[in-house]
DNA sequence: TCCTTCAAGCTTTTT
DNA sequence: GCTTGAAGGA
């Protein structure tokens, strides 16, 4: 147990502690994996079997970071067999195993959010109600806190408060959208992410054996995160651990930052409550950040009242100060920053690996991306519209996932009609009534179509019953075929590849390209499984991706490269030089967040992460004018910044960022001092009557859409970035949100235009 | 049923 | 600025 040396001596205390409840406090950078991994190796070493260990984390990436850690000390055979996962995943397994006292097949789907807000939005249309009301993502978000909360629909219509807030809210009808909900979910075999917890605790409510059995498994559990768990998991942990109490839960409240997702802070505030005989250890030694960063960082979240009590430091150098730097519009602000990494990875030479620019919301990558490209600099953006959330890759899992479970009511919708077999959304609603009426799954009806009287004309019931016969013929191939095998017959015969290969526009040629990416994805989990021994069906495959997102995946390529992430997905990440981006009120902190301090305190804690991510510099930097919504907005800078102790700030001149920069600001536009205090949003005159052109236009007429019409006049020469210089010779449709549709003419030759000015990438 | 066109609305954060 | 949904014509 040599490997015991390398800790300090309250961690080493908190690894070698392994009986009983262990409440671990572990500030940022405070070694925090490296205790919950050699405690687990410290546990296998002890003789424990890895079965019996049950080790929860958030991500998948912590999770194989996790394993992959304690096989270097242990050996990959003992850590294989360590029960080691996200929350979902794990419980997902277990869930499959235990299925049939829930009601659900083992082969049961998980909907991703796109699925059960597809669901919502077909069940809100059939119950007639209006969408601007029942606003589908208000809809979800209400029935997913249910669910957090194992409030299920009956408890829900029995609730007075729940149902007396809905009627307040304007939606007494949410406790009907969400018993139909759950009933079509159940019907379609399909569990959506916050199912896995509620289906879990249903279980473990309700059938002793299955508790007994888990309870005796698991003798041992970590909890990695503790603060970001929500009212299901706690009590799925206090469940299986009741017995033995060997719970260790691991966390930071200053890191709480999911609450939008349930997390309640309380669970660890009030773990000496749950477990009165509870040990506790604080590491506070901080060995990620100079003390400068570790010093700043707590002069921040000080603010906040809510925590617990404790002392992280440093004794690394004390390293410099924090940079502030102010952008005069969002694109310098991409500018200065990519230029920064240039300078400062030359002068040191650093890796691109070194560096991170970190936001708050995904939106904000786009221009970073592009000013890194001007220069050449290799980058990863993690987060965002992941490969599989992708419509190309989507359609073809769809088929993979009716075949696998014929039942999954939202794959049948998207492929009955893709590639197009002229089934419309007339046919497909009179299928869907017919099954609610008959209570089966929209697969049976689509077997039984001849048997049913759906008042579907001949013509269309024929071509249903062709895509039924069509599907029967995969699903014979299912256990026969491999993965890839069946895949790739299902992307031929279907015409998938046909469709997207015909399609030669830049867009058309990515999904192509997205579409061969996914079947050769499928080729080597194929290959793997079989090489390693295991399974290697289409089943698989499904449970493979179903929980995992972009974060998860790393090529070899890719490790060398600057990361863009949210500040979120950035949680338990390092990097030696960081750029917070957007630092600025009502975007960090979000404008979502100003009305309660309980959220604002939540993201403080947010900055608080971000900051805790560098190792030896941070820079923070904000953009006096930002294009939202296609308009120009004026905020001012993020009350974070003020808020850190200022003598662990540097503000850079900007004069010096003004001659550097040669970007796209036109000269007329002034930066005044004068507006700093103040953050609004430019309030313009409405246009006079616009004045209406023939609807048909000639081909040389161009037209695009204006965000600043006042700026224009009828017969004003102007250059347009992709058809170049042209009159404007008419302006029409001025809409609320002040846009106008600008009718365009070429001025001289047509070659002049630039047809992929502005090229779409699509990734 | 399918395709094109137009206007409204949108941006938190993730398993 | 981009995406999405509705509307209207073929």
């Amino acid at each position: 147990m040599d490997f015991l040396n390398d800790l300090n001596e309250v961690q080493r205390e908190a690894v070698e502690n392994i009986d009983g409840p262990s409440l671990v406090i572990a500030g940022a950078g405070s070694g925090k994996t490296r205790v919950l991994t050699y405690r687990i190796a410290y546990m296998l070493s002890s003789n424990i079997s890895p079965n019996s260990i049950l080790a929860l984390t958030f991500t998948n990436k912590a999770a194989k970071e996790m394993k992959d850690r304690i096989a270097s000390i242990v050996g990959m055979h003992n850590a294989h067999n360590i029960w080691m996962g996200t929350f979902h995943s794990i419980f997902a397994r277990i869930l499959r195993i235990e299925s049939e006292y829930l009601g659900f097949d083992s082969n049961f789907t998980i909907y991703d959010t796109q699925d059960s807000r597809n669901l919502l939005k077909t069940i809100i249309k059939e119950m007639k109600l209006d969408e601007k009301v029942y606003k589908p993502a208000d809809v979800q978000k209400r029935i997913s806190t249910a669910k957090n909360n194992l409030v299920t629909p009956q408890m829900y219509s029995n609730n007075k408060d729940i149902l007396y807030a809905d009627s307040i809210a304007g939606m007494p009808l949410l406790s009907d959208i969400y018993r139909r909900y759950f009933a079509r979910c159940k019907n379609s075999n399909s569990m959506d992410f916050d199912d896995l917890l509620l289906y879990a605790n249903i279980l473990f409510k309700h059938n002793k054996e299955a508790v007994k059995k888990y309870q005796a498994k698991f003798r041992y559990v970590l909890v990695d995160e503790y603060q970001d768990t929500n009212f299901a998991q706690y009590l799925i942990i206090k469940r299986i651990s009741e017995d033995n109490k060997n719970l260790c839960v691991v966390g930071d409240d200053a890191q709480s930052i999911y609450s939008f997702r349930g997390a309640r802070i309380e669970n660890i505030l009030n773990f000496r409550n749950d477990y009165p005989e509870y040990k506790i250890f604080k590491l506070e030694q901080n060995y990620r950040s100079t003390k400068t960063i570790v010093d700043a960082a707590n002069s921040v979240i000080q603010k906040n009242k809510n925590q617990i009590q404790k002392n992280t430091f440093s004794e690394n150098e004390d390293g410099d100060k924090i940079e502030v730097i102010r952008a005069l519009t969002d694109h310098e602000e991409g500018y200065i920053v990519a230029n920064s990494i240039y300078d400062t990875r030359l002068s040191k030479s650093l890796q691109p690996s070194d560096f991170a620019i970190l936001y708050r919301t995904n939106a904000q990558s786009r221009i970073f991306e592009e000013s890194l490209r001007k220069l050449n600099l290799p980058y990863k953006i993690y987060g965002g519209l992941s490969f599989y959330q992708r419509k190309e890759i989507k359609d073809l899992i769809a088929y993979l996932r009716v075949v696998v479970n014929p039942h999954d009511e939202e794959a049948i919708k998207r492929i009955i009609n893709f590639p197009k077999r002229g089934i419309g959304a007339t046919s497909l609603s009179k299928l869907i009534q017919n099954s609610i009426n008959k209570d089966e799954s929209i697969w049976d009806s689509i077997v039984n179509i001849h048997n049913n009287n759906c008042g579907l004309k001949p013509a269309a019931i024929k071509k249903i019953s062709g895509f039924g016969e069509l599907m029967e013929n995969f699903m014979s191939k299912y256990k026969t075929e491999s993965a890839y095998e069946l895949a790739n017959h299902i992307a031929i015969k279907t015409g998938i590849i046909k469709e997207f290969s015909l399609d030669k526009t830049p867009e058309g040629i990515s999904r192509n390209e997205n579409l061969q990416e996914l079947l050769n994805g499928i080729k080597e989990f194929t290959d793997i499984a079989e090489e390693s021994g295991n399974d290697n069906y289409i089943e698989n495959y499904l449970e493979e991706i179903a929980l995992v997102s972009d974060m998860d995946n790393e090529d070899e390529e890719d490790r060398n490269k600057i990361s863009l992430m949210t500040i979120h997905s950035s949680k338990g990440l390092e990097f030696k030089y960081l750029y917070l981006v957007g630092m600025e009120e009502n975007l960090f902190p979000s404008k979502m967040t100003m009305t309660s301090e309980k959220e604002l305190e939540e993201e403080r804690r947010l900055f608080y992460v971000a900051l805790t991510r560098a190792e030896k510099k941070a820079c923070l930097t904000f953009a006096k004018t930002r294009f939202k919504y296609g308009e120009m907005s004026y905020p001012s800078p993020s009350r974070f910044i003020t808020e850190i102790d200022q003598q662990y700030v540097y503000y850079a001149n900007e004069s010096v960022f003004k001659t550097k920069f040669s970007g796209s600001v036109s000269s007329d536009n002034t930066y005044e001092e004068k507006s700093e205090e103040k953050s609004f949003t430019q309030k313009k005159t409405r246009l006079p009557k616009p004045k209406l052109l023939p609807r048909k236009q000639s081909s040389d007429l161009k037209k695009f859409i204006y965000s600043n019409p006042d700026e224009i006049q009828q017969g004003m020469q102007v250059e347009h970035q992709r058809f170049g210089l042209g009159k404007v010779v008419g302006i029409e449709g001025v809409s609320p949100n002040r846009k106008a549709t600008v009718f365009f003419q070429h001025i001289g030759k047509k070659e002049l235009l630039l047809k992929f000015a502005k090229l779409k990438i699509v990734r």
